[in-house]
DNA sequence: ATAAGTATAATGACCGTTCTATATAAAGGA
DNA sequence: TCCTTTATATAGAACGGTCATTATACTTAT
């Protein structure tokens, strides 16, 4: 992949996850990034285009981020290992929200956006990834749930508090 | 209070929440409203004081729901109430996420604005309110945690599972 | 020479906000 | 009852700005 993309790619994500993807213009991401509109077009239709690519990266990112807690687990509990995973994660950006669920928000009123649909999917893969794990689909929905909350809160209070609060529930709601 | 100002306001909660507060312009709101634009301008200093003012007549509506589920309550607990209640707020909108957060998210780039103070200072009152009913800081903490996790992955999945694992964590995590 | 990146300008549309000028209707005093 | 004031609402245009996208033409490297 060009250098240029990759910058442009990480600005983007960067500029859409801080200010919403509707606020941000292609001007600032092309100015941050340090390259030419007509660069951008070139490596991507549209915005819409590049809004994927940003979101499809983030989405190998996190996954192989919760992969490597359950195949190298620091605790006996795979739950544990997961909301480890979920907490640094949280910690390594801009408490912000889930940038899956905000854009499929900013774009939810053409419900066959095909961002919508992505997200849609995606959410979807992070329960299908729980259930691979020997949760049944109600240890994942819960999962799901205690994760989304986690993310959510954070952007309120600090994260060390969300984080002793995500830990108390697992324990008391797992076994494995 | 006018009856045009009343219709403008409950339009802005619709679309605003619908599309978002950036997407949305002010010619779709008095649109919608069927109100001149400059009925709007009579009313509000500016779109900034629409969406806050919009965000404080909700705030009322939510708080005021879950305080009548407490003081009549449906359970025998009340942290089983309030999630009832939680849900039922849920129910009665589009599944679109906590407009709150949503608010903060497309203005928290710059910390200082009054939009995103506002929204610190709500989700504050709610912990508060939660420990007004005698709740201890984790308590509360950790019921903000699942109510907003539940708000969240209803926007992926059916409200009845979301509200089935709401309860079961209700259930296991609290006495009261 | 081929490919990739650059700068710049243009397009047409929409943005929040303000201005002007007109219409309506209720309220108060004669 | 008539006249005047005041408040509220209206339509429509204008302002300067930004938006995503496209076209053109120039400069680099490989």
């Amino acid at each position: 992949m060009s250098k240029k993309k990759q910058d442009l790619l990480e600005h983007a994500e960067e500029l859409f996850y801080k200010h919403g993807f509707h606020s941000i213009g292609l001007k600032q991401i092309v100015n941050e990034a340090g390259v030419a509109i007509m660069t951008l077009y070139n490596h991507f239709d549209s915005k819409e285009d590049l809004i994927l690519q940003v979101l499809k990266r983030r989405e190998e990112k996190y996954f192989s981020y919760l992969e490597s807690s359950v195949s190298k687990p620091k605790c006996n509990s795979i739950a544990l290992s997961l909301a480890q995973a979920h907490l640094n994660w949280i910690r390594m950006h801009e408490t912000n929200g889930c940038m899956f669920l905000r854009a499929k928000e900013e774009f939810s009123s053409d419900s066959n956006n095909e961002i919508v649909r992505y997200v849609n999917k995606h959410k979807n893969s992070l329960i299908f990834f729980f259930k691979q794990l020997n949760f049944d689909y109600w240890e994942s929905t819960r999962l799901a749930l205690l994760f989304e909350g986690a993310t959510a809160l954070s952007e309120i209070i600090n994260v060390d508090d969300v984080a002793h609060e995500l830990m108390y529930c697992i324990k008391h709601l797992y076994k494995k």
